[in-house]
DNA sequence: CAGGTTTTCGCCTTAGGGGCGAAAACCTGC
DNA sequence: GCAGGTTTTCGCCCCTAAGGCGAAAACCTG
């Protein structure tokens, strides 16, 4: 699989000019933004605001804000954050990638530093009036390079959810395979077999079965099984025996 | 696999206070940092610089620089690499991470973009007097928070090499097959079966054999076959077949 | 309790990876 | 030229992970 060219990564760079011509600062707005993904209504969805002001009125950006002169990046993406959705609700955070375009901002330059954060499917926080869930592949009219940014957000959540248990952020605290199939299937973009996912989860030891059962829907079926996730905390399944230390092999770390 | 919580993460963050208190400018210095790493002598080694003042004088540095006023980041790096190597040499560069701590620079508050670039291992590229390779795992003493970042690459880099073929910008335009598990081991930090390493990278047809073979060392041997990379751009083999597309099976993206 | 529905389990197949050990292809020294 | 050493390559077999399919289990409603 070819993988796209970031826009952010600069193979064939140049050395270019001299970057500090004329009247220099050298001192940059930096914001933080948000990619805030949750499985509503099968489908994947990210928190989107709707702005009211110039520049892109009425288009709809990613939460975040201006870094602040003594904060740290995450702690002010908290900081903004809440103004948009309970913090308590989101189970998981990491770095995506640092924007850097001279104009994606047209009143000032400004270096963007986006997250992805995941909230569980079952929760449903109270949003402001001008926020909505938008369905990642019917995305509104996006202000700034935030669709770009969304997009490389579920790259990274699509191969995440393929090698980690960061599942467990975004699937309830317990759900029946059909659910989390569900969940799957909406980040992936493609169809799951219910049973192929029951058995690799089951082996890799992310989920385990609970004793309990869910009731079945009205038009019957058999119970089933409650299942959770082993850990809530990000663990990787490493592919590729290859590249693993092998089980017996003369340490061929030679000096 | 337990991942180690990357610094830069914030998981559990607070909304803490205001960010902004005080008198407020809001502007940051930014830097970029290259992790730029080759091969050479069997072992992984990054390039570093010796600070000769201070802060952290006698201790290496990273090669980078400030981001200039009218500067993407990329170009930025470019330009402050060209100092310390030639960037015709440079195969691969991809965006690492941005740190943000208050106090990671002990002058003024700098926020940091890394990168990391690989060299080619059959490269000999002119350095200036006060860099050198350091191998990884025995750094000198550090200035900032650049040994954090170099792990911080070590571990993109062993994770890439397991599931693409950027292999291709650390090893030689052709090679052995024994030569390029040097590379990988030195990358890996473990021993791997030239056998197998061979087998799974022409399967999956990351590599292919050419018409050519290298002469057999002094002490004798079978002539090598020369391979070479069949791709010199990012590719990804997709690990977990469950997470792919199936061949057959019912679209159930029901609405 | 028959018929419908959903989940779960078992069996078999396929694919990718791992470990040998033999064979191939070169060297040097006698 | 040939024996012995060295390095690479290939073939054979085993193991684990994943996929497909169909039967069985466990519920519903009428």
């Amino acid at each position: 699989m070819r993988v796209g060219q970031n826009p952010n990564e600069t193979p064939g760079f140049a050395p270019g000019g001299d970057g500090t011509v004329g009247e220099t600062s050298n001192r940059f707005r930096h914001e933080v933004l948000a990619v805030v993904f949750q499985v509503r209504g099968r489908r994947l969805r990210a928190l989107l605001w709707q702005r009211a002001r110039a520049p892109f009125a009425g288009s709809w950006a990613l939460p975040g804000g201006l870094v602040g002169d003594h904060e740290r990046l995450g702690s002010s993406l908290g900081r903004h954050m809440a103004a948009k959705v309970d913090l308590t609700d989101v189970a998981y955070l990491e770095q995506l990638e640092t924007r850097s375009d001279v104009d994606r901002d047209p009143r000032e330059r400004t270096i963007a530093t986006a997250y992805v954060a995941l909230v569980s499917a079952n929760l449903n926080p109270s949003i402001p009036a001008d926020t909505a869930w938008c369905h990642v592949d019917e995305l509104p009219p996006t202000a700034f390079d935030h669709a770009s940014i969304i997009n490389s957000g579920r790259e990274r959540l699509r191969a995440k959810l393929t090698y980690t248990n960061v599942g467990y952020a975004l699937a309830p605290e317990t759900f029946t395979i059909a659910e989390l199939r569900d969940v799957y299937v909406a980040c992936l973009g493609h169809a799951i077999s219910a049973t192929n996912l029951q058995r690799v989860l089951l082996r890799r030891k992310i989920i385990k079965a609970t004793n309990d059962a869910a009731p079945p829907p009205s038009s019957g079926g058999r119970p089933a099984t409650l299942y959770r996730f082993a850990e809530r905390t990000l663990l990787v399944t490493d592919p590729f025996a290859v590249f693993r230390p092998p089980r017996s092999l003369d340490q061929e770390r030679s000096t």
